[in-house]
RNA sequence: GGGCAUUUAGCUCAGCUGGUUCAGAGCGUUCGCCUCACACGCGAGAGGUCAUAGGUUCAAAUCCUAUAAUGCCCA
């Protein structure tokens, strides 16, 4: 017999010995079965496909916040249930180099000792960033373990690998051989604090208050009639230093005829030229543009256009360089103010107006970034992106919810070269070398770059770029990278592609879209399973479903943030709720697409739930030994029987999957004594619970398959709170033959929990059905619905029970009536098929009504009177309690009620009527919506007679 | 400026394909209860002009149009 349960669950210590026990038996290790036979999982479905996910990868420097938590919860919830579906499931876990972010944190930790990276030179730097990542880099990936996930561990990678840094140089060659990775001058983000280059994605453009000067340049060899000045507007006044013309739009007839001459910019004295270029707005400012192709990624590319110069007055600081004459030296700003001053002593500032425009600032420092001039590397995207935008147009990649779809569409089509190069230390180092002619040798390490440079005729010296690869261009190959790309193992062979990818949608474009453009692109050199080449989309695309999970926001709407403060620490929150209320309550409050408003009181959703099924469980198994003890004929145990696993001899009720499993209970139940219907074995309540468990059932798995979590959750608390244990826990107390049937309930309950609360749910079901240790539920099937066992004539039969019984509670409840007292009940149904249902279920009536006598009749008698008072059931059914001592207040409150009720109903018969007096509805309407607005009609005439008698006579 | 989403009870949100006694759940609140699993609980109640204005329809929380507010993405 089992250790009977504490009163209230207590997740700790148990959370922790699961955990362990998981990992002892292996239930979180993906094998491939004809690699591995001797499995020692003991169970391989090789006819099913694997479900992989990667995780998408955590920042090193990172800790666990309340987004990861929902993330990987999602993540761990369905590769448990495709676990228990009987599929291979792997959960590749690893993190990821972060580079700007360590290298910045490394760098704040060695200030604080007065050193700077350059103290240390690059080799020892790296070497300090590696012996912080051996301390600190595993503390998430522990923190996901607390949370219950359930990765491989044995496969952890993370993204500076040997095998995996050399995954990325390969990517890299290869692009680069094939024309797809070049370097060149170009206008990128460059972020004076980080001293490197930023990508557009990991700028923020923000809303700020500026200013907009209108300055004069005058033009040279003006004649008498002709103004003198061309006024220009901008809001970076310092950049004019670098200016190399001035542009009008071609057809603007204001400035038309002077395109072709000449300015001289004020301050550096330069001539340069009033150029026509369409895409000068003519409506902004003055409509005269100052061209400044060092400084402004579009006056780069109209300086290309016109051949200009590139003049860039700017140093990596931010400070004005030797090219802004005796500006140099000035910060940007400081520059800023002298320009204008200067200008102003000139006379050749025209105004200076307040105006708001986007500013770009650095995701990571906040700093404003410079649009600065430099040498970068490249990756070509259109080619990239043509196939990527495709599989996702034709359905190959899913993804959820479908209207990013249309965003990710139009981000593809507008795509812009990707610029890869990053001024750091720790990262991928460019595989790129330099020769003293200024030609550039790519290669896979410096011997082939060597290689290759002999063969072209260099055999001098080589200086290998010192930047490195930006972060996403090691991430976009997690995916394969982390399964062997680019040698084609068993497992990239095996488990890619990958099943679902879950993910926030602000890394839509910086992850998800190239992560699709690596696959198609690198793929192709992976062999198929049997040897044959890997040539459709559908096998080089990296996943099949993206989901988009929620962002998780504090109750004023603000995004959760380390730096705002407001989010709860994770851990702390874990402990106090128990990992499975977390779980549960961040699953509930997440609809498909719509952001979270969190706050940590509900956990206590998910709290609560957990106790309710701990207790529900305790209650069962309590209920079960008394049984047994009752019944020496059943049989409870532990064991599973083969009797279970044939359908012929013993068809389940509510049942798991391909092989039975624990129910505890040995054999058939017995024949239930109070039989209802001729041939029929199981009452009324039995039928509603089966049916209503294989709806359960069969409704979570339609809302895992639509990604709609919150609904799977949804259904599962409420079935297992209202139905389960408001109802049918009830009903066992008082028919107690329906107990093996409410065991195998709720063995199937904690089934189709599980994914959801791992730790509760195998805590449980150990206790429930007495399991060996290493009989893993995580690891056993889950609920298959039997749809055919849903009962709809059940449920409407249960219905009516259920409505009656609340009847006679409100009425006791309007009256006062205490718990403990009891008084005689009528129940009056109005069909026959009524009567049939009330009266099997006479003796839960009568205890759940608290009837000291009931009586279950046809309607006919009308027993208003000063004794008894009624409440209708809809309808269906009427209910009397007779209350002899009825106080004159006590009637004065029961009337009350009963009037509100009589106008209730009677607005709706007024409403009724209505329709059917419209004639269009009578001849529009179809034939099924009439009738039944005339029955409507019918029962509330009926049930305003019933009212206006039952006042009546309680007067 | 372009696009997407949201607006239903005090709060957080369901309500799918127009018609189910359609206006719901949880929290909060009010009343009564330690009723032999659970006070992290049980029973009962109060509480909403479904953002606004039009339209389609026999019928609109639901479909269409416009407007407003809020949020996000892109420029």
């Amino acid at each position: 017999m089992a250790e009977p349960l504490a009163k209230a669950y207590t997740p700790g210590s148990i959370e922790k010995s699961w955990y362990e026990r998981w990992e002892k038996y292996h239930l979180f290790d993906a094998n491939r079965a004809e690699l591995n036979p001797q499995d020692p999982t003991g169970r391989r479905a090789v006819d099913k496909p694997p479900f992989v996910v990667v995780i998408p990868p955590p920042n090193v420097t990172g800790i666990l916040h309340i987004g990861h938590a929902l993330n990987n919860t999602i993540q761990d919830t369905y590769v448990r249930l495709n676990r228990m579906l009987g599929r291979e499931s792997l959960w590749m876990p690893g993190t990821d180099h972060a580079g700007i972010a360590t290298q910045t944190k490394i760098e704040r930790e060695m200030r604080a000792e007065g050193l700077t990276r350059h103290d240390l030179g690059r080799e020892k730097f790296v070497e300090r960033v590696w012996e912080w990542r051996e301390k600190y880099g595993g503390i998430i990936l522990d923190q996901l373990r607390a949370l219950g996930c359930s990765c491989d561990w044995r496969r952890t990678r993370f993204t500076m690998d040997p095998a995996y840094y050399d995954a990325v140089i390969e990517a890299f060659v290869r692009l680069y051989d094939k024309g797809l990775i070049y370097r060149g001058k170009r206008i990128i983000n460059w972020s004076p604090l980080a001293q490197s280059a930023l990508s557009d994605e990991e700028v923020i453009h923000k809303e700020t208050q500026g200013k907009l000067y209108y300055f004069r340049y005058p033009i040279v060899g003006t004649s008498k009639d002709e103004p003198e000045y061309l006024t220009i507007a901008t809001t970076r006044p310092e950049t004019m230093l670098g200016d190399v013309a001035v542009a009008v739009n071609p057809d603007d007839d204001r400035y038309k005829h002077l395109v072709g001459r000449t300015l001289i910019l004020p301050l550096v004295e330069r001539e340069i030229p009033i150029i026509a270029d369409a895409y000068v707005d003519k409506e902004f400012g003055t409509g005269c543009v100052k061209i400044t192709p060092a400084h402004d990624p579009n006056d780069f590319e109209i300086g290309l256009r016109h051949n200009l110069p590139q003049i860039n007055v700017m140093d990596p600081h931010g400070v004005i360089n030797e090219n802004g004459g005796r500006f140099a030296g000035l910060d940007r700003f400081d520059a800023r103010k002298r320009v204008v001053e200067e200008l102003q002593l000139l006379g050749l500032v025209d105004k200076i107006e307040n105006y708001t425009h986007s500013v770009g600032y650095s995701e990571r420092g906040g700093e404003m970034v410079e649009p600065y001039l430099s040498d970068q590397w490249f990756v070509s995207m259109k080619p990239l992106a043509e196939p990527a935008l495709k599989v996702v147009d034709d359905g190959l990649v899913r993804l959820h919810p479908e209207r990013w779809v249309s965003t990710y569409h139009h981000w593809m089509t507008n795509i812009r070269d990707w610029c890869i190069s990053r001024q750091l230390w720790w990262g991928h180092r460019i595989p790129a070398w330099y020769a003293e002619t200024g030609e550039i040798f790519v290669g896979r390490n410096e011997a082939e770059a060597r290689a290759r440079a002999t063969a072209a005729g260099y055999n001098g010296a080589l200086v290998q770029d010192p930047d490195v690869l930006d972060t996403w261009f090691s991430s976009w190959l997690w995916p394969m990278a982390t399964l062997g790309w680019p040698e084609a193992t068993p497992d990239l062979i095996e488990f890619y592609p990958t099943s679902l990818l879950s993910t926030g949608f602000e890394i839509v474009f910086f992850w998800v879209a190239r992560m699709i453009m690596a696959g198609i692109e690198f793929m192709p050199s992976i062999p198929m399973k049997d040897g044959s080449p890997r040539t459709e989309l559908k096998d080089l695309i990296p996943f099949r479903d993206v989901y988009f999970h929620n962002i998780v926001r504090d109750l004023d709407g603000r995004k959760m943030s380390k730096s705002l403060g407001n989010s709860p620490d994770l851990l702390e929150l874990l402990a106090r709720y128990g990992t499975d209320a977390v779980r549960f309550s961040l699953l509930y409050l997440a609809p498909l697409g719509q952001d979270i408003r969190f706050a940590e009181a509900s956990c206590e959703i998910g709290r609560n739930f957990a106790n309710k099924l701990w207790n529900a469980t305790r209650f069962v198994m309590m209920k079960r030994d008394e049984y047994q003890a009752k019944q020496p004929n059943v049989e409870f145990e532990s064991e599973d029987t083969e009797v279970l696993n044939s359908e012929d001899k013993n068809p389940r009720l509510f049942k798991a999957g391909a092989g039975g499993g624990y129910s505890g209970l040995k054999g058939q139940p017995p024949p239930n004594p109070r039989l209802e219907k001729a041939g029929e074995q199981k009452s009324l309540a039995d039928k509603w619970i089966i049916g209503r468990a294989n709806r359960a059932a069969r409704d979570i798995r339609k809302a895992f398959d639509n990604y709609e979590i919150n609904e799977a959750t949804k259904i599962l608390y409420d079935f297992v709170w209202r139905d389960f244990c408001d109802w049918y826990l009830e009903i066992v107390k008082l028919q107690p033959d329906s107990m093996p049937l409410a065991v195998e309930i709720l063995e199937g309950i904690l089934r189709l929990l599980h994914p959801i609360m791992p730790f509760v749910t195998e805590e449980l079901w150990h206790a429930l059905t007495g399991a060996p240790e290493d009989t893993l539920l995580g690891r056993d099937d889950y609920i298959t619905p039997d749809t055919y066992k849903i009962d709809d004539e059940a449920e409407r039969e249960f219905a009516l029970v259920q409505r009656t019984i609340e009847a006679a509670r409100l009425v006791r409840s309007t009256l006062n009536l205490a718990p403990s007292a009891t008084a005689a009940v009528i129940v009056q149904a109005r069909t026959e098929a009524g009567l049939w249902s009330l009266q099997s279920t006479s003796h839960i009536i009568e205890r759940l009504t608290r009837a000291s006598e009931l009586i279950v009749e046809r309607e006919g008698t009308d027993y208003s009177s000063r004794e008894y008072t009624s409440e209708l059931v809809g309808g269906d059914a009427r209910v009397f309690v007779k209350i002899p001592s009825m106080s004159g207040a006590e009637r004065a409150k029961e009337h009350e009620r009963l009037s509100k009720e009589l106008v209730r109903v009677r607005a709706q018969f007024e409403q009724v009527t209505a329709k059917l007096s419209n004639d269009g509805f009578i001849s529009r309407a179809p034939e099924q919506v009439v009738l039944k607005e005339r029955e409507k009609q019918a029962n509330y005439a009926d049930q305003i007679e019933k009212l206006e008698v039952s006042l009546r006579e309680l007067v």
